[in-house]
DNA sequence: GTCTATAACCGGATAGAC
DNA sequence: GTCTATCCGGTTATAGAC
C-alpha cells in the first residue's frame, strides 16, 4: 500500500501520471468517433457496433467508458456546454450593457449548438424524460445547470443596469429557463440556418428586458413581488435523489 | 361492381356494417391491455410480447393494429385528448367569465392526464423528437393540435370579456403553447398529487389574463402589436411534409 | 380483411474470460 | 482495459387459417 500513489499535488507536470493516461485517450477517441458518426449519419442510424468498429475497439470497451449510448450524448452535451462558457467569457469581458451581454451570451449559445442541429432532437428526446440522467433537472445534470445559472448571474451582475434586489436574485434562474425555451424552439426550427431561432432570440431578449424594466415601475412592484414569490415556490426539489433518506422531520 | 356497397348514407343504424366491427374491438382491447400494463409496470418494462400475451393475441396481430410500440402512445394521447375535450365542453357551457373558462379548461387538462403521470415522461420523450409523428408540431398531430387550438378559441370567443381584435386572433395559439408549457412542467413535477402543477396553472392563468388586460392600455398597444407580429412570423411551417414539392417560385 | 404461430434480424446491453 | 459470446426485446417476415 501507499506506493507512489496520489500524484495529485505534485508539480504541474506536462505529462500526467502514467496511469489513467491511456484510458483518457481511449475514452476521448471513442467519443470523438461517435460524435463524428452522429453528425454523418444521425443518432439512430449509428450503432454501438459501428462506433466500436470505427474507433477500433470492442463493443464491450465502448460500454466500459460510456454506460450507454445515451451517455455519449451527455458527454456531447457537456462538450458544447464548455464551448458555450468559453464563448460567453469573451462577451462578458467586453460588454457592459445588460442587453448586449444577454444578447451575446444567447447568440453564443445558438452558435455553439448549431453544428449539431440535425441530431439535437435526440438530445432533447432523452433529456425530456424525467427519469433520464440527461434530463436537465436531474441530479446528474446539477453541476452543469449550476454553471449555466451562474453564467446568467454573471450576465446580470456585471451589467451597469440597475435592477431591484429581488429581481436580481431570481433573474438567473428565470434566464436559465428562458434559454431552455429558446433551445426548445431551435430544436423544432426548420427554417434555413435556423434564422427564425435567431430572430426569436433577438426579439425575446429585447422583450425580456423591456418586461424587466416595466415591472420596476412602482405601480407594478407588488405584481412583480408576487410573481417572484410564485417562481421561488415552484422551483426546487427536481429529483428526490438516492442519497440518505433522512427520516428526521426538518 | 356497384353491389350493395356504400353503406355511408343509409339509415343511422345502431349496428355498424358487420365488417370492421370485430377489428375495432380487437384494436381497442390491445390498446386497453397495453395502457394497463404501462400503468402497472411502466413503459420500458412492458414488452410487446407481454402486451400480446396479456391481450391473448399474437405479436404479429398487435403490430397489425399498431405500427410500433410508440404508436400505442399516440393512441393513448388521442384518448386523453378526447377526454379533455369532453370535460371542457361542460365547463364552457357553464362559465361565461374568461378567467373561469380558461381555469376550467386547464384544470380539466391536468385532471385528465393525472392518472398517467408516471409514464408521461415517455410520452413526452417521444413527443420531443422533431422527427417523431408523435411530436405535437408534426403533420400527423395536426388534427388534434387544430382541435386543441379551436378549443382555446372557443374559450376566448365565448367569454363576455372584451379584447382587441388582434389579441383575439392570436390568443388561441398563444394559449395552446401556454398549455403545453404547463404540461411540460407537470411531467417533471414530483410534488404530492402534482400540487405544484395545479398551483402553477392557477397562478399563471391569473397572470396571463392580467398581462392581456395590461397590454390593452393604449400606451402599450404598439408594444403588443409588435409582439403579435413577431409571434405570427415565428409560427408556421412546422414540417415541410411529403406532399408534392411545388417548384414554382411563390 | 383478420388473425395465428414461429422464426429470424437487428442493435443495445451484459457477463465473464483473458 | 479489452475482448468475445450471449441475452433481450422491438420489429419483420413467412406461411398459413378463418
Amino acid at each position: 500500500m501507499l506506493e507512489n500513489e496520489s500524484p495529485v499535488s505534485t508539480a504541474p507536470a506536462l505529462e500526467p501520471p502514467k496511469k489513467r493516461r491511456k484510458g483518457e485517450e481511449t475514452r476521448a477517441h471513442i467519443l470523438a468517433t461517435a460524435l463524428e458518426l452522429f453528425r454523418e449519419k444521425g443518432y439512430e442510424e449509428t450503432t454501438m457496433r459501428g462506433i466500436a468498429e470505427a474507433a477500433g475497439v470492442a463493443v464491450g470497451n465502448a460500454y466500459y467508458y460510456f454506460k450507454s449510448k445515451e451517455h455519449l450524448i451527455q458527454a456531447f452535451y457537456e462538450h458544447t456546454h464548455y464551448e458555450h462558457m468559453e464563448a460567453s467569457r469573451e462577451v462578458l469581458a467586453r460588454e457592459r450593457g445588460l442587453r448586449e451581454r444577454l444578447l451575446g451570451v444567447m447568440r453564443a449559445k445558438l452558435d455553439t449548438i448549431m453544428p449539431y442541429h440535425q441530431f439535437a432532437g435526440v438530445l432533447f428526446k432523452t433529456a425530456a424524460d424525467p427519469k433520464s440522467p440527461l434530463n436537465p433537472f436531474s441530479a446528474d445534470s446539477l453541476p452543469i445547470r449550476q454553471q449555466s445559472t451562474d453564467l446568467f448571474a454573471e450576465v446580470v451582475k456585471g451589467a451597469d443596469n440597475r435592477l431591484t434586489a429581488e429581481l436580481t436574485a431570481e433573474l438567473p434562474n428565470l434566464l436559465w429557463i428562458y434559454h431552455m425555451g429558446i433551445v426548445l424552439y431551435w430544436i423544432h426550427d426548420t427554417s434555413p440556418g435556423c434564422a427564425k431561432s435567431y430572430r426569436l432570440m433577438e426579439y425575446s431578449v429585447k422583450l425580456v428586458l423591456r418586461l424587466a424594466s416595466i415591472f420596476q415601475f412602482p405601480l407594478l412592484r407588488p405584481f412583480m413581488k408576487e410573481l417572484l414569490a410564485m417562481v421561488a415556490d415552484l422551483r426546487g426539489e427536481a429529483v428526490p435523489a438516492a442519497s440518505q433518506a433522512d427520516p428526521a422531520r426538518a
